[in-house]
RNA sequence: GCGAGGGUGGCGGAACUGGCAGACGCGCCAGACUUAGGAUCUGGUGGGUAAUUCCAUGGGGGUUCAACUCCCCCCCCUCGCACCA
């Protein structure tokens, strides 16, 4: 019979269901293996198939490996692309996403991927987003959660915020019209409070290197000092942030953003006035801050450097941000590249205070008024004009300017973050909604937990053309829970990024009813063992998740610090040197492959194709080279007559049709045992590249390997016994369980004549079986491969050296010359240097 | 600009602590079986050379008996951040 993918899948797949019992075995060791849940759009694609492959072979793994195994799904289903589907198809968002949820989940099954369909969670029902509503009141009771006026991206069209990604070259994605920066009234969690544990690494020591540097470099945290220049022209004192107090004496300016709020004042006493409006109305309409010149004007002010007195001058210009530290810089430029632009553009004094050179060697001789500096110095060195301090090292300076600023008043030594405050508002329909009341006596009144869910609406106009969604009388009057008045609802929803914030919690719980979850069964599994998902959740999705992590924690509902143990990036399916995607037309849907070769083929190419952290370049060739090696295999166990656990010891067989071979069996010559050690090796192999370093493709090389030794042994050029190439089939079963569940539970059933192949325990090799009699050494002559040799194990290095020695090609190479020394690597190489 | 990761046959990729460069697969070539094969099986396959052998892991230096692997300089590609003071 011939490799018969569809009826074996479709079988095994009625198995599984109903046998789910293997993935409960309560034992003692645990393993939650977690893949993020995949968006409900209208089908997986082959990203999905990649990243839930990697997971299952994780599970399937450890669960014959004895652990007591997580392995849920579910469906992140609230957000634009079912709002955009309903405008564009007229169809529901809800019913939508329901319809495409079935389609994923039929997908999912066709894998063959070992989830617990039990645990499923669906994010748009209520009883999942009521918690992310009680959660958000547990947030605003603690003061995380709180209301302000933010600038966000607006499209005049839509009448709606946009997400980052969602404004291209500056235009709205759906109606190209111009977006623009808009003030709004909006809800923040204050992720900010964890900055400083979020940049604490530790608990994430099975995390990729780069996402860790992602994320410290997007909280980015600086170490600095405020400084106080006075002002006395407005009798303000303007407060700067550096981190490089050591460059002080330097500043030859000080500079505000254009959205700075001492501007206003500013403008009103200045002489400058036109000059300033007009600078401040170009740099207002400015879109593009990538491309954009440096551009300032002064403001006819002075400023005093409070280190010196002296006087300098303050300017406005626009490569100053207003976000970030105090809106405001002193400028070094003679150290600082981007004030030394600014006071190239400006000519500009420049002003050197550090040495890069212990000799005082200069990088260019700069002195005053502009001089001949080239660029600007930014490394350390040794301080000069910079009185008391002139001598100091920067480092040492630092920290000694920024005692003396503290002692005097002038500064303070201070931190500031990159990161900024989760807004998780949005004026759109399909989404958590935000159970707050606005009462005109109470102000903002939180929903009492005994109500939710605010349950979302469903009969409600989505046009995409004017407003928030759930503007509606009948969802938004209601009455003040103080004050029993009469109240109004808050239209926006949250983010849906807080929905994916603790999905796996949930998983972890079964089906709790009143509470999020268990907290003990919560404390159990989690935190997650194995984690797998795309690099493009490296700061987003991984940072809500472990903010939210940190809070629960602090709210004494969890008790780890961490969600994810390890975590593994995997690379994008490409095509064509290309991401798959529509608009490219490379797109290779997973479903049609899996009707053409197979669940397992699909499987076992992606998998065999690149090692998982890397691109995966698709190929249908490829496919066919997977579809073989199943094939090959299953030939192999179909000829093997005629039933393999009946098979007497010394069996004449017939292996393969076409070259039908004879085999003899020895009672227990070489043949035994080099297929002993083809099998224990192999177990090694394949246990040490699959499990400890999950490099998938070297493992599916090494069943490759000894599906080859197999074949060529069953075809009389080696001895192998019927009961050996059983055995050595079965071991294959075993190994490639959890790359190709389907085919290895078929072949196992066919070997062992019962199910299931998931109950067997994870092989081990035995040792004894590696061991060598004989091993094959290689002799160079100054490092040249110039033969080899078969010794005996064991012999000794003068042996070795001898034997090599007088090899006939090695020893033509050594006549007439002196042997400067040989070197010896037990079992594998003979190095003799000569002259 | 800063940060991270890469660069190995015609292709995807192996080579874990320095020890036979190219495992395994694709493709290609030859043969077998065939009316036929884009099915299957067998063998070959980095490049040069008639040949002993020589040249090859982005380029150039170095350390070493021995370098894809370690050190220094340079080039190129991908990703992330991008005036963060």
């Amino acid at each position: 019979m011939k490799y018969e993918p569809a009826e074996i899948e479709k079988k095994w797949q009625r198995f599984w269901e109903e046998n789910k019992t293997f993935l409960t075995k309560p034992q003692g060791k645990k393993s939650y293996i977690l893949e993020m849940f995949p968006y409900t759009s209208a089908q997986i694609h082959m990203g999905h198939v990649r990243n839930y492959t990697i997971g299952d072979v994780i599970a399937r793994q450890k669960m014959m490996a004895g652990y007591s195994l997580l392995h849920p799904i579910g469906y992140d289903s609230f957000g634009m692309p079912a709002e955009n589907a309903a405008i564009k198809q007229k169809i529901h968002p809800a019913d939508w996403t329901y319809r495409n949820a079935e389609t994923i989940r039929r997908q999912l099954k066709l894998l063959g991927l070992s989830y617990d369909w039990n645990r499923e969670v669906i994010t748009c029902a209520p009883d999942y987003y009521r918690w992310n509503q009680y959660f958000f009141l547990k947030l605003f009771e603690k003061g995380l959660a709180y209301r302000k006026k933010s600038i966000a991206n607006w499209c005049h069209s839509c009448k709606t915020i946009l997400a980052n990604e969602q404004v291209i070259d500056g235009k709205c994605w759906r109606c190209s019209a111009e977006v623009t920066q808009k003030e709004l009234e909006q809800w923040f969690f204050r992720i900010t409070a964890y900055a400083e544990e979020l940049l604490d690494s530790s608990g994430l020591s099975g995390w990729p290197e780069r996402v860790k540097i992602m994320q410290a470099n997007w909280i980015g945290k600086s170490i600095g000092v405020e400084i106080y220049f006075p002002v006395p022209d407005l009798n303000r004192v303007l407060s700067v942030f550096t981190t490089r107090p050591d460059t002080i004496f330097g500043a030859t300016y000080v500079v505000l953003s254009p959205d700075h709020p001492l501007v206003s004042e500013i403008t009103a006493i200045s002489k400058n006035k036109s000059e300033i409006e007009s600078f401040l109305e170009r740099s207002r309409k400015a879109k593009d801050p990538e491309e954009m010149a440096k551009e300032g004007v002064f403001t006819g002010i002075k400023a005093r450097n409070p280190v010196n007195n002296e006087e300098i001058p303050l300017f406005l210009a626009n490569y100053v941000l207003a976000g970030y530290g105090t809106g405001a810089i002193m400028a070094v430029p003679a150290h600082d590249s981007r004030d030394f632009e600014f006071a190239k553009v400006c000519d500009l004094p420049i002003r050197e205070v550090i040495l890069p050179l212990p000799t005082g060697e200069r990088v260019g001789v700069g002195g005053g008024g502009g001089g001949a500096l080239q660029a600007a110095y930014e490394e350390p060195g040794t301080l000069v004009n910079s009185g008391d301090f002139s001598g100091l090292a920067s480092e040492e300076a630092k920290e000694k300017i920024s005692a003396w600023m503290e002692q005097t008043g002038i500064g303070k030594r201070t931190l500031h973050y990159r990161l900024r405050d989760w807004c998780i508002s949005r004026q759109r329909y399909w989404g958590t909604p935000i159970p707050i009341i606005y009462c005109e006596k109470c102000g903002v009144v939180p929903v009492p937990e005994s109500e939710l869910p605010i349950i979302l609406p469903r009969d409600v106009a989505i046009t995409g053309t004017g407003g928030s969604p759930l503007d509606i009388a009948s969802f938004v009057n209601c009455t003040c829970p103080r004050c029993k008045e009469k109240g109004r609802r808050e239209t926006d929803t949250m983010d849906t990024f807080v929905d994916s914030s603790w999905y796996f919690l949930r998983y972890a719980s079964g089906d709790w009813k009143d509470k999020p979850f268990d907290p003990k069964e919560v404390n159990f599994w989690m935190p997650v063992d194995q984690y797998i998902g795309g690099i493009e959740h490296a700061i987003l999705h991984l940072l809500y998740s472990r903010f939210f992590v940190k809070t629960l924690r602090d709210l004494d509902l969890v008790n780890f610090n961490e969600p994810f143990t390890n975590l593994l990036c995997q690379g994008m399916v490409i095509k064509d040197g290309a991401k798959m995607s529509k608009s490219k037309g490379n797109v290779v849907d997973p479903e049609e492959m899996i009707k053409k070769y197979g669940a397992d083929t699909v499987r076992l190419f992606i998998l065999f194709a690149a090692p998982p952290e890397m691109d995966l370049e698709w190929s249908d060739h490829g496919m066919e080279g997977c579809w073989r090696f199943l094939s090959r295999v299953w030939n192999l166990a179909e000829n093997l007559a005629p039933s393999p656990a009946l098979l007497p010891a010394g069996e004449r067989m017939e292996i393969l049709k076409k070259s039908p071979a004879t085999l003899r069996r020895k009672s227990l010559g070489e043949g035994d045992k080099e297929f002993l050690r083809w099998q224990h090796q192999t177990i090694k192999n394949v246990t040490e590249d699959a499990v400890n370093r999950f490099q998938f493709n070297t493992a599916i090389a090494r069943l490759m390997e000894f599906s080859n030794f197999l074949s060529a042994a069953a075809t009389d050029k080696n001895n192998i016994s019927g009961a050996n190439l059983a055995e050595g089939l079965k071991t294959i079963a075993l190994l490639l369980a959890p790359f190709c569940p389907h085919f290895s539970e078929e072949l196992w059933e066919k070997l062992a004549g019962q199910p299931s192949v998931f109950s067997q325990k994870w092989p081990e090799y035995n040792p004894e079986f590696l061991i060598e009699t004989e091993h094959e050494i290689i002799i160079q002559v100054n490092g040249k491969v110039r033969g080899r040799l078969k010794i005996t194990a064991g012999i000794s290095e003068k042996e070795v050296k001898s034997l090599a020695c007088s090899d006939s090609k090695v020893a033509a190479l050594l006549a007439g010359k002196e042997i400067k020394k040989i070197i010896v690597v037990p079992d594998k190489l003979v190095n003799i240097v000569i002259t």
